[in-house]
DNA sequence: CCACTTTTTTAGACATATCTAAATTTTATT
DNA sequence: AATAAAATTTAGATATGTCTAAAAAAGTGG
């Protein structure tokens, strides 16, 4: 059972993540959340109990795919609610905010399902957001295929293009997913095959893998 | 600040009350809830310092005034909410209720009226019971005004059929609200008053407010 | 490379909400 | 009215999530 509070740190580790590749901090997570560096530290060592994130102490956080999935559902449901409040309930969208941390966190895969298809699958929120698909995927206007990136630019992964179960499973053992960090370090002229630089380990895939993968440039 | 189990506490409490003319019991509330009686007794003494109910150790408990609109507010966003997820989402009647009793906790009073106007204000939830209004009352079918009832008939106040500051004034004074258990003890020939018993006292009554008075009869 | 600063973690409290087991009060019975 | 039974409360524990203050580790600059 994951509870409230550990579903807005989870979410909060996704948000600070999307922003950097850095690994996110104790007191980045403390002022996201509002509250204190002591109690973050306390936390990440019952969301590392529950294989939630990556972590080693003064080492910095990140999300595990479970963690990763997790986050990426919160967000879904929230942009969702957030749809519903504007578009069926007149809400006005700067107001919408509060009531979607509320919301959020209702526990119905249905539920958010059965919203989803009630307000015709929206791609992007009130505020212009994408709208992570039930499989976890941030949809995204500025990503693109990881082959078009040039050497040494930094990414995150942002969604597939190709919903194989062999691909896919080539990726989790890469050990890529939705928000993983990657690093073109060498491109290779005679097939436009890549090296690549996933979290802190060097890999290299085929063009057909990296056209697949897409890719929002950070920093 | 009411917390989340506090809101459970207190609709029980109702839901309880609402059943018969005796003070709710320790161990009504606890099977009711799904609880042992020693955690219901811990909770109850919160509860009485936070006002919300009557409570003498070891002689049951009644909601004050404050309570039972707490708890008519949260039986009314159920109800609501199980409209919206049977009319709007197609959810089967009879699986919407786990899921009401998570979003009956959303607060928000401005979300309660948008939805409730977004519903165009149905008067009766999927299973047919009543929706209170944004005012507290329950709207009641089998209530029928107080001058209606027999001598020696007991049954809770659901209403009033008057809307007058003086009126309810009035009402309050002699202790009277929704939920508020009535006996008829004497009905007086001459200019048709009544004795009532509300809660422990008596009471004489003219028949103008009997009459807009609404009473389930109970027991 | 050593001292200083910043960051992070630990230690020890506190509040909420729950439990089991024991004590107390009320009620029912003989 | 005494005693047995039932209901209720208290005592003492536990788990979650938070805090402040102190300790420990990491980072930074002369």
């Amino acid at each position: 059972m994951i509870t409230l509070s550990e579903e807005n740190y989870i979410k909060a580790i996704l948000t600070l993540s999307l922003k950097s590749l850095e690994k996110v901090s104790t007191n980045s997570i403390a002022s996201e959340i509002g509250t204190t560096a002591a109690s973050v530290s306390d936390m990440l060592k019952k969301l590392l109990e529950k294989k939630l994130i990556n972590y080693e102490k003064y080492k910095g956080v990140s999300l595990t795919n479970k963690g990763r999935v997790l986050a990426t559902t919160i967000i879904r449901k929230h942009r969702l609610w957030e749809t519903f409040l504007v578009d069926c309930l007149n809400f006005d969208w700067s107001e919408v905010h509060i009531v979607a941390e509320q919301l959020e966190h209702i526990q119905s895969e249905k539920l958010i399902d059965k919203l989803d298809k009630f307000l015709e699958y929206p791609e992007f929120d009130p505020h212009g957001e994408p709208i992570p698909t039930k499989e976890g995927i941030i949809p995204n206007s500025n990503a693109i295929p990881l082959n078009k990136l040039n050497t040494f630019t930094k990414g995150l992964v942002m969604g597939v293009t190709l919903d194989e179960k062999k691909f896919l499973h080539y990726l989790t053992k890469l050990n890529i997913s939705i928000g993983t960090k990657i690093t073109i370090e060498e491109k290779i002229d005679f097939d436009n095959s890549l090296n690549i630089k996933i979290n802190d380990s060097f890999h290299h895939v085929s063009s057909n893998v990296a056209k697949h993968l897409l890719i929002k440039i950070i920093k």
